[in-house]
DNA sequence: TATATAATTTAGTCATACCTAAAATATTTT
DNA sequence: AAAATATTTTAGGTATGACTAAATTATATA
């Protein structure tokens, strides 16, 4: 059995793996908020258990095995996530930091069952793809926000889930996966975003833009 | 924030308080399976935090926080247990397990949700009484089946729920709590007991026996 | 290409948590 | 009071996972 810091670090690997191939070690360290010399440590032990595949000063990847891990604690993840929210109300900013304890610690079963209630769903309640059984990621197509112009109207496809605060803030506007919106105004020089949510006007700076992805692109 | 041995001590010295006062350090490392060098050491560091009293070679005892805390997880983990029975479908052979882990991970808010979800239950799948919000652990005035005499009937009140062999043995007979029988023979010099279950007969050993607490026995 | 800079690794420490065997001490029983 | 039993202390082990500082290697710049 793995340790839940071993847990952290595949699921890390994975996430950072998916934008750009091999993870250097610096970025990785960052986003788990230790120094790199700890993560050097924590990926020769993966190594030694044939989870990442790792070159001295050339990144590291996922094995097989250790793709397979990562995609399953992130299933529990997105499914919990799901679960909390739809079976118990929790709200779409608190199942986040629920689900980052619960997921290490949950029984294949208990995930089937979860599964098995929510329909078999595709996305959490942030719209990240929940991975199935046999860690199969449903593909989206979707694009940042931020390539976005004047006028073209669109369909928020997810969010980022970390940050609780940036999560409440969305939600005053209403801006869930699924809700559509029109750019009214970009305005020049990296400025923010103005939008028209089913009749509201909303300003949007970029930085929170940067974490909206979006779907089905018109211009009108 | 308390590891997860130190929860488990509090959760054990709690149950092995229930029936009679002090526990040693010897019965506590039994039930805990570790040797009484380990208890003693467990004993120092919760005592160092006042969650239990303690006087060398004399027992030891939950302080008032630290029962509050043996009750909160005792909570938990009913709660859990019931949870996973009604709202999962996790077969009540299983959910002691599962709930094991779970108990010491969930969040008060989570914890709310189930009770509400669960309309505020009193009893666990296997009878066991879930402490209420503020550790008031409802009274139940059940005698061991082992006490019955010939003739007798009763209604299941409780029953063991840490071996699941023996909880899908009495599910074999429908042997869950509220289910009634009726005593037909107890066979001498501790021997089996031949019952009655819904016109079905069954015959329990005294082992068994010892696991099953028993409500509204009357003589027939 | 040499050198400066940045990133990574190595080596050694530290802290926490929990366990154990063996020895010492207290308590209980005979 | 002696012997048996239980508990505590001592000393030490294992595992995890973080850190710093120094050494190494790679990359960028001149």
């Amino acid at each position: 059995m793995l340790t839940q810091a071993a847990e952290d670090y595949l699921k890390s690997i994975y996430k950072l793996q998916e934008t750009g191939g091999k993870v250097s070690t610096g970025i990785l360290a960052e986003y788990l908020d230790v120094k790199p010399a700890s993560a050097t440590g924590m990926i020769k032990k993966l190594k030694t258990m044939n989870l990442v595949c790792h070159e001295r000063y050339q990144g590291v990847t996922l094995t097989d095995t250790g793709k397979a891990i990562a995609l399953e604690i992130i299933r529990h993840h997105r499914l919990l996530e799901l679960y909390l929210f739809k079976a118990l109300g929790v709200p779409w900013d608190g199942v986040h930091e629920e689900a980052e304890k619960l997921e290490h610690v949950i029984s294949e079963d208990v995930e089937a069952r979860m599964d098995e209630f929510l329909g078999y769903p595709t996305a959490d309640p942030h719209g990240s793809p929940i991975p199935d059984k046999n860690g199969v990621v449903p593909k989206t197509p979707s694009i940042p926000m931020t390539d976005l112009r004047n006028g073209q109207s669109c369909v928020v496809a997810e969010v980022s889930d970390n940050d609780s605060a940036l999560l409440r803030h969305l939600g005053s506007f209403n801006l869930y996966p699924g809700t559509a919106f029109r750019i009214i105004e970009v305005a020049p020089f990296e400025g923010p975003f103005t939008i028209d949510i089913a009749g509201q006007q909303a300003v949007i700076g970029r930085e929170v833009a940067k974490n909206i992805l979006v779907d089905n692109v018109q211009d009108t």
